[in-house]
DNA sequence: GCTAACTCGTACATTCATGTTCAAGTTAAT
DNA sequence: ATTAACTTGAACATGAATGTACGAGTTAGC
């Protein structure tokens, strides 16, 4: 990472708070700021940050340095909502858990993936994007085979509706469309229904 | 418009057949660089379009009116595309018909409407997107008071859904992770049994 | 054939963003 | 109290994009 050392690169004391409180207020800010627009300045990102471009510059080498910065730990963020999440058992059930969950790490990690995307280059990202579209794909999978979901679609088709869904209720919330309270449980009724197979009733949520 | 006068304003003849071809093209290469990328530069847009930087100018006085007038030219063709449409009769298959004839569309006007409006600011194209939006609306309303529609969720979400999934599929048939004869389908599939009242059977198509 | 519309590359001015350098003040940690 | 880490604005260099100006060649339409 870009930012100052550890104490285990220099023998010396470990990074000062202020300039800890500084980097999560840099990378806040560049967060908020990529997702908003991918091309946000440094001199914005520093001054919503509340510190000089001179001290941004002084924990990141280069813009694409804090990218980089950026996306590892929204990647870290995803993989530890992910990690906590029992997608065994009922498909429907898991399904409902998955969406309620991580609607909102989804959003971010879209954001910040489609950012980083310009700046670092596909490469760079593919593997981390593809770790969520394997989970959320085995467990369309399982409900396809179990003849809970839907298979008259493929469940590539299947994931990219329900990422989709999941990114398009948070931005509804992030713009005032949509209250944080209804966006769990409209994703979840909206996604069973979608994945319900032709013939079978919609299950009452 | 930004662009050469037509014989109206000028008592000379019409533009040029090679002008009007020039125009064109310059409009095509910025709706695909537009949606492509909100920032692509004017000399992208001309080397794309084939033509000079300077003939572009010729054209187009600023940045700001080219944009302007693919909004205008996108904002007629969306129009013509709904107008054409017979929405009345049953709402599940007025949705097909929808969704079916106008997915492509949908796409074309959200990219574009996302470049104008950091261009152009969100004012000026909040009524164009609102008729749309009325549109589907009224379709979804429909379907709602006659009981093939879920009420559970409010309409505005719902109208959210369905045109966030058309978008979708276009990009993904942009993307090639679809394929183009597929879209409608899957589309209507999706979002038929999405819209399907909890407790009812999702009818097969 | 004539002529005005149309086209063109180069050069230029302006603006903005990135990244670097400087000296010096502030402050966290010992 | 000391000191090294941390912070800072201004100035500067570089590159990229927008928009303008120039003279001149091309061509569509009459």
């Amino acid at each position: 990472m870009g930012a100052s050392t550890s104490t285990g690169q220099r023998t010396q004391r470990a990074q000062r708070a202020d300039a800890r409180r500084n980097v999560e207020a840099i990378l806040d800010a560049a967060t908020r700021g990529l997702r908003r627009d991918p091309n946000v300045s440094i001199a914005d990102i520093a001054a919503e940050a509340g510190v000089g471009r001179i001290t941004l510059y002084g924990h990141f080498k280069t813009r694409a340095d804090l990218v980089e910065a950026v996306l590892a730990r929204t990647i870290g963020h995803a993989h530890a909502v992910f990690d906590g999440l029992d997608l065994s058992g009922d498909p429907v059930e898991a399904l409902a858990t998955l969406v309620t969950s991580s609607w909102r790490v989804i959003e971010q990690h879209r954001g910040v993936l489609g950012a980083a995307a310009r700046e670092l280059g596909h490469e760079r990202i593919r593997d981390v994007h593809d770790d969520i579209l394997t989970r959320v794909g085995h467990l369309v999978e399982r409900g396809q085979a179990e003849g809970v979901f839907r298979d008259d679609l493929p469940g590539s088709w299947l994931v990219t509706v329900i990422l989709t869904l999941m990114h398009t209720a948070a931005q509804d919330v992030d713009a005032g469309r949509l209250a944080a309270a209804d966006a769990g449980l409209y994703l979840v009724r909206t996604l069973v229904a979608a994945l319900t197979p032709p013939g079978s009733i919609v299950p009452v949520r």
